[in-house]
RNA sequence: AGGUGGUUAGCUCAGUGGUUUAGAGCAUUUGUUUUACAAACAAAAGGUCACUAGUUCAAAUCUAGUACCACCUACCA
């Protein structure tokens, strides 16, 4: 690998260098993963991005924290094995294809299936090759070798076998049913897919006479041009008003056809006119009631829709016209015919299709479904061997799913997917892997001794997902051979990392197939993302496109900045996203390589021994803090709290080593502090390296790697720590700081900048010594020496102040005092109100009979120092 | 309608039953071009911690209720 090092570069070229370094690692092979059975497997998987286009935040933030993962454990010694993939998307990626040729101005309809089905391949590997390019540049460590994609030939196969096993037990069957139909990719969708959205809707009161016009009654409905789908009128048991009514029967308007009234308890009296007309083709609730009335009324289902939304030949002059259209003209004519009565606006509910955005219909026809009731039963024994990440925040939630759990439609009238495996012949049927295969059943199962007869495979192809729910085993190969050394070895997945939106969609389908197939958890655990969200709180998404390209924020942040930024926030919940984030990544990454340049900058002079009490301490305390912060960086990652883990290290890095170490060791640098601090910054490019690895690959290369045999930075031992840390020194230090930072504060510096005098009480030496390094003030404060006296100072001639428990004195002259009077009259009455509080508290009997005793001291302690500072403030005042 | 989460500085969010004035980043204001870094450093300003009640010696923190926001689930002719 050929990384140079510009000292005048201002900032780390990441467009540069990156590739380089992640072709490094690729061909060293660091992240290829073989079976080593004396090493612990690590198996994670990639939730496959949809090939439908190229990645965005929401991504980004799911991979970098699986990356983190990976990266950790490899560099523990695990055998990481971090599977990629891509997943077809079957119809997300035919809806993109047919707005792109619609767009050309291509009509779809005179394009053949084979040339469309080209088409999509075509994309389909061109998008293969940017999302993995992309999943490359953001500094994923995949084992490319096991990279999967849904639609290979293996992966085929493991869901036609899958497909075939439930078929035979009958767990999957094909039925009559209402489904949810997507007008505008003319196919099914899943309930899931479904988006519902309350809008303000028309409610029409519409009148029915009976055939004699002497009676008639009122319903009401939404959707008016359904009247041609009309079978009955129904009306709750209970409802008093129409108990006249019964056994009825009353005309449909416009087409003149007889329909029954009938009962049922579904129906609500208090929505509208407690009335409804029902068209069970395009109803769920509907065709339930049907479903009981139909042999006691001879009810008959009529559909009356086309597949593209307009109504069909059984609507007569309405036929043709799209659904809406005919709303608006259906009524026109009602109110010619006397039968309108009144609209009313309510509030309900619209199903959009979450794909095309276009309001769904309800529809009856011939589909595939899965019983997944049938198969769900164990699945408490399975979840609760998972643990899920945030902890119970979604158990409530999948108990409720299951238990409203409908049968699966898993059959899309699609060309791009898997194709379901069953074929006909006349009005039979087999499950085959294969024409071939198909054949010769047919001629076992039916007899057929014809030698040339023709099948026909089934039309519509698989719903995506049950592709996906598959993975966990399929990409081991454990569908086709589930006694594979791989599977063996590698399975379960150790932790899946995934954004909450898809917790019904796909992991707890996985867990119900891997339960259901090999007895088996799919992962041990699970990470849930919050979802990135618009600055309108709406989901980042590729449907919506509304976020920047990818390798716009490559280019101007870098990937090791992106990841940054996208670290910088609680990942645990939703978050809004701003491109500000990445801005806060490219400035710590331009911090750290600011670092380097100082480091590599560093000139040793030959004789310095004036500060060798200084470095020592210095060091000292770095070391602990060190110790300390690693410690508690391996518990945070133990617990899965990467936003925290982060928090952690942004600070040790930028706040304690750049701002605090560096700059106290500046201009006093010796062989023993430098050969020191490449140690430390070492341990801190270690524990960094997770989290941004190329920029810190890049620095180990430059500054520690010999040899070119050496190791990269990839590959070597993440820290822990078992020394323990001593949290006196520590504390010490810190108080020291913050010491200055007080005799800054009161604000006495002197224009001149000379240096002049502390001083303390002879009886309170000790406490100082004990707690603060003197020698840190003298070179951080403009402190010249602190002296010792034993009596209180003349007023006239010093000032008395205070800092926590320390009391000083220093000299009138050397304050210049710019603090206005009304800031310290407003800190006296602050404090005056303070101190009454605190005696009040003091006084009461209860308090000091309950307090522990540490906490009663402590405000003794306060009221002390209250009044000492009150006094303070009061000198200062008058001055 | 039910469930879950949230309400803390102008914005995005941390946070803990008691630590003299509740934290960070960004934004704002001021100062600093001093040899790693102006994508920096130093500092200032900015908060009755949504509201009400309860538990407690002590509540921003625990409990309950209210309001608002978000998400999920269900109903809707």
């Amino acid at each position: 690998m050929r990384l140079k090092y510009y000292k005048k570069n201002k900032n780390y070229n990441f467009n540069k260098y990156d590739k380089i370094i992640y072709k490094n690692w690729n061909l060293k092979k660091y992240f290829f993963s073989k079976i080593n059975k004396n090493k612990k497997s690590i198996n994670l998987l990639l939730p496959p991005p949809n090939i439908t286009g190229d990645l965005h935040i929401g991504h980004i933030l799911n991979f970098t924290i699986l990356d983190i993962f990976a990266r950790r454990y490899r560099m523990l010694g695990y055998n990481v094995c971090f599977i990629p993939g891509t997943d077809h998307a079957s119809i997300a990626t035919e809806i993109k294809i047919i707005k792109i040729l619609k767009n050309k101005g291509i009509k779809i309809n005179k394009i053949s299936k084979n040339k469309f089905n080209k088409i999509i391949l075509k994309w389909s590997k061109k998008y293969n090759k940017i999302i993995i390019n992309q999943l490359k540049s953001i500094g994923c460590s995949c084992d490319w070798k096991k990279k999967y994609f849904t639609m290979d030939k293996n992966h085929y196969k493991s869901v036609i076998k899958v497909f075939i096993k439930l078929y035979k037990e009958g767990i999957i069957y094909k039925d009559n049913k209402i489904v949810n139909w997507d007008i505008y990719a003319k196919t099914t969708i899943s309930e899931e897919e479904v988006i519902y959205k309350n809008e303000k809707k028309d409610l029409y009161y519409i009148k029915y006479y009976t055939k004699n016009k002497k009676n008639n009654i009122v319903i009401s409905t939404t959707r008016p041009e359904t009247i041609f789908g009309d079978t009955a009128i129904c009306v709750n048991n209970r409802d008093k008003r129409y108990k006249l009514f019964r056994n009825k029967k009353f005309i449909i308007p416009i087409i003149n056809r007889k329909i029954p009234l009938i009962k049922n308890t579904l129906v609500n009296k208090k929505f509208g006119s407690g009335c409804i007309k029902i068209t069970p083709a395009h109803s769920e609730k509907d065709y339930i009631i049907f479903k009981k009335n139909k042999e006691k009324y001879n009810l008959k289902l009529i559909n009356i829709l086309n597949d593209d939304g307009t109504l069909n030949n059984k609507c007569m002059n309405f036929s043709g016209k799209d659904r809406f259209l005919v709303r608006k003209s259906i009524i026109k004519t009602l109110k010619k015919l006397g039968n309108f009565v009144k609209k009313k606006k309510i509030l309900s509910k619209n199903a959009y299709s979450e794909r095309t955005n276009t309001i769904i219909e309800k529809k009856i026809s011939l589909q595939w479904f899965l019983k997944i009731k049938k198969i769900v039963k164990n699945i408490k024994k399975y979840i609760n061997k998972i643990i899920f990440y945030p902890k119970n925040k979604y158990n409530n939630l999948i108990y409720k799913w299951i238990k409203n759990i409908k049968d699966w439609n898993i059959s899309r009238q699609l060309n791009w997917g898997h194709k379901i495996p069953v074929y006909y012949y006349k009005n039979k049927e087999v499950v085959a892997n294969n024409y071939k295969i198909a054949k010769k059943l047919f001629k076992k199962k039916y007899n057929i001794k014809k030698k040339d007869f023709k099948i026909k495979q089934e039309n519509n192809v698989l719903d995506t997902w049950f592709s996906s729910w598959i993975l966990p085993i399929s990409v081991l190969n454990g569908i086709n051979n589930n006694n594979n050394k791989n599977f063996n070895y590698y399975y379960p997945i150790k932790i899946l990392v995934t954004g909450n939106d898809i917790l019904f969609f796909w992991v707890l389908r996985m867990i119900i197939f891997s339960g259901y197939y090999i007895n088996k958890i799919p992962f041990k655990k699970v990470y849930f993302t919050g979802i990135a969200r618009d600055i309108n709180n709406n989901k980042i998404s590729k449907s919506l496109g509304n976020y920047k390209n990818l390798y716009y924020l490559l280019k101007k942040y870098g990937a090791d900045g992106l990841r940054v930024g996208l670290l910088s926030i609680n990942n645990e919940y939703d978050f809004i996203y701003n491109e500000k984030l990445c801005e806060k990544g490219r400035n710590f990454i331009n911090k750290i390589w600011n670092s380097l340049k100082y480091l590599k900058k560093i000139k040793i002079k030959k004789k310095n021994n004036k500060n060798k009490k200084l470095n020592k301490i210095i060091i000292k305390w770095f070391n602990n803090y060190l110790i300390y912060k690693i410690n508690k960086l391996n518990i945070y990652i133990k617990e899965y709290k990467i936003y925290k883990s982060f928090l952690l290290i942004y600070n040790l890095f930028k706040e304690k080593f750049c701002s605090i170490y560096l700059e106290l060791i500046k201009n006093n640098i010796n062989k023993i502090i430098l050969k020191k601090t490449l140690k430390y910054y070492k341990l801190l490019l270690l524990i960094l390296h997770p989290y941004i690895p190329f920029v810190t690959e890049y620095i180990y290369n430059i500054l520690y790697k010999k040899n070119k045999n050496n190791k990269d930075i990839t590959v070597l031992k993440f820290p822990i720590i078992k020394k323990k840390y001593k949290k006196n020194i520590i504390k010490k230090f810190k108080n020291t700081l913050e010491f200055i930072k007080y005799l800054k504060k009161i604000n006495f510096i002197k224009k001149n900048k000379k240096r002049f005098n502390l001083y303390i009480y002879k009886k309170e030496e000790l406490l100082y010594k004990k707690k603060i390094y003197f020698i840190l003030i003298y070179k951080l404060s403009l402190i010249k020496k602190i002296k010792i006296i034993n009596k209180k100072k003349n007023k006239k001639k010093y000032l008395f102040y205070i800092f926590k428990n320390f009391n000083f004195f220093i000299k009138k002259k050397n304050i210049i005092n710019n603090l206005n009077k009304k800031k310290i009259y407003i800190k006296i009455k602050f404090y005056e109100n303070y101190l009454y509080k605190i005696i009040k508290k003091l006084k009461n009997k209860k308090f000091l009979l309950l307090a522990p005793k540490n906490i009663i001291n402590l405000e003794k302690k306060k009221k002390k120092n209250i009044k000492k500072l009150l006094f303070t403030l009061k000198n200062n005042y008058k001055l």
